[in-house]
DNA sequence: ACAATTACGCACCTTTTGGTGCCTATGAGT
DNA sequence: ACTCATAGGCACCAAAAGGTGCGTAATTGT
């Protein structure tokens, strides 16, 4: 316990990775890292996400100590997600993965390409 | 489709960005950062892999360009798997995260526990 | 008076993910 | 002669992820 190593399944350092290793946090944080942002800004701002994936992952994220959620306690609701400091230092890393994944994703493209004809020709 | 945008859910950049969400992969890309390895060999450094997990991540990584597999022909069998160069650039990021994780899981597990003492505490 | 808005919760259902056990082939060790 | 090790494939099954539709409470706009 003492040096935290993501190799081993039975580490906390494990499940700290499951959950950041997750498509929906992966653009949360990420959007967030901009500023506080509302429920529906973040529905229109992310793609593709339900608003029952949004709220369970940002309620995750919030339970891990990386997003803080406000209240504003008004009717109709308002409520304001922001990153924790822990959160900022992670979305980081993660904006460089996203960043990664905007730059190469035409290599992988290609490679899949590539690599799905030479099945199709044989020996 | 001239800039990719991890949050346009039909860019192919959201592709790229799911095959490396993955729990597998963000373990078997730095883990190939240290040289070629086979897969006994990842088998063990990778605690909690299954033998079918592990191949089919691994099958996923070359179809994608990100690993290249050397098969020796031999029997008994016996293949390398290497970084490619994109596979190599990627790593990189992953193993920032890798790091982020093994630093941070003690903050998570204490912000985990404080919410939810705080949920049983009532209003 | 009536609809729309906001940020969800809940239940139901489908899809995906992942685990397990069983199978292959051959050469080396006993 | 027999077993072990290697790198998987394949089929079956359990579990988890995720989508959709419905409800909610009060206030603002028409």
């Amino acid at each position: 316990m003492a040096e935290p190593n993501v190799y081993d399944s039975t580490c906390s350092a494990r499940d700290a990775l499951e959950l950041i290793a997750s498509k929906w946090a992966m653009l949360i944080l990420p959007a967030l890292s901009a500023g506080p942002m509302r429920n529906s800004a973040l529905l229109r701002k992310i793609g593709g996400i339900s608003q029952k994936m949004l709220t369970q992952t940002l309620k995750d994220l919030e339970r891990n100590g990386l997003v803080i959620r406000h209240d504003m306690q008004t009717v109709p609701p308002h409520v304001e997600y922001r990153l924790s400091a822990l959160g900022n230092s992670l979305s980081e890393a993660l904006i460089a993965l996203d960043r990664w994944a905007e730059r190469h994703s035409g290599d992988l493209d290609a490679a899949r390409e590539r690599f799905d004809a030479g099945r199709t020709e044989g020996v």
